[in-house]
DNA sequence: CCCAATAGTTGATATAGTCAACTATACGCT
DNA sequence: AGCGTATAGTTGACTATATCAACTATTGGG
């Protein structure tokens, strides 16, 4: 499997990425998917976190963000309560059991990025994310 | 949509560059999508190429391959004839059709490409193309 | 108070990816 | 030759992901 253009290592790494992060995720028995994890961590990550907000980061399409949170709430790894001010916005919280659950993920999430990196430099890989966020910026920033 | 750690930011440049091939090759009204698009570079690029090469290449499921394989023929873009000497190897080759398409292709993606690239040198790229490269064997070969 | 805007939910449908069984041909072997 | 095994490709059934459009509930502005 050799790359050389730009569209096919980056689909294909897209691909192989999926698959690993998948294995990773049965691995460790938990029943959920790339993008569960993602979500997670936005929560994790964002003070009031609402399903609009996971929705402005992933860019996905809002019923799909729908539909996984309510999965991740029927798994109690998550809870919603409405906002005092704001009856529309549903706040999303860790459980106890998705706190444990993430403090888990990182230490699984970890392994892939090590094995991902393996034989790069800390500068390449610093290099690398930067690189693709500017390439993630061109890409949402110019488009008509 | 702030991102700072590998795995976001790769999984968020895949998503956004499913999306913007895919507006790239609607808005050049042709019923293809980014994996199509893949199978025709490497039938392009290898010659006496079979399903199982793009397989290969792809890491895909060879049921998906072939099925998009079928319809690409029948989009007429591509034919299939089997080898002389090996009936079961189907030789993948593009039409009349095939080849002027594949060359409007080219420019579209061009276009992609120079977007995603927008602000980043030439060194950049190869670099990041190399990195890319490396996190895929990486992925691939340490696999147990 | 009404209306447009916003947050979220749901149903229907489309697209993509996976698994396993199957056919047909080819190759190596005694 | 005839047998078993490997390989190329096809197909059906299924699961997972993603998208669209219609809907409810709430809000804030005029």
């Amino acid at each position: 499997m050799q790359q050389t253009s730009l569209s096919s290592a980056l689909f294909t790494l897209a691909q192989s990425y999926r698959v690993t992060v998948r294995e990773a995720i049965n691995a460790n028995e938990l029943g959920l998917n790339a993008l569960h994890v993602r979500c997670l961590h936005i929560i994790a990550e964002t003070q009031h976190c609402t399903a609009n907000d996971i929705v402005a980061k992933t860019g996905r399409d809002k019923a799909q963000i729908a539909r996984l949170v309510k999965e991740l709430i029927k798994l109690e790894l998550v809870s919603k309560c409405a906002d005092e001010n704001d009856k529309r916005c549903l706040i999303l919280s860790f459980t106890d059991q998705g706190n444990a659950l993430f403090s888990r993920l990182e230490v699984a999430e970890q392994e892939v990025d090590a094995k991902l990196c393996h034989g790069l430099t800390d500068q390449q890989v610093r290099d690398f994310i930067a690189i693709a966020t500017t390439m993630i910026e061109n890409i949402n920033h110019n488009t008509p």
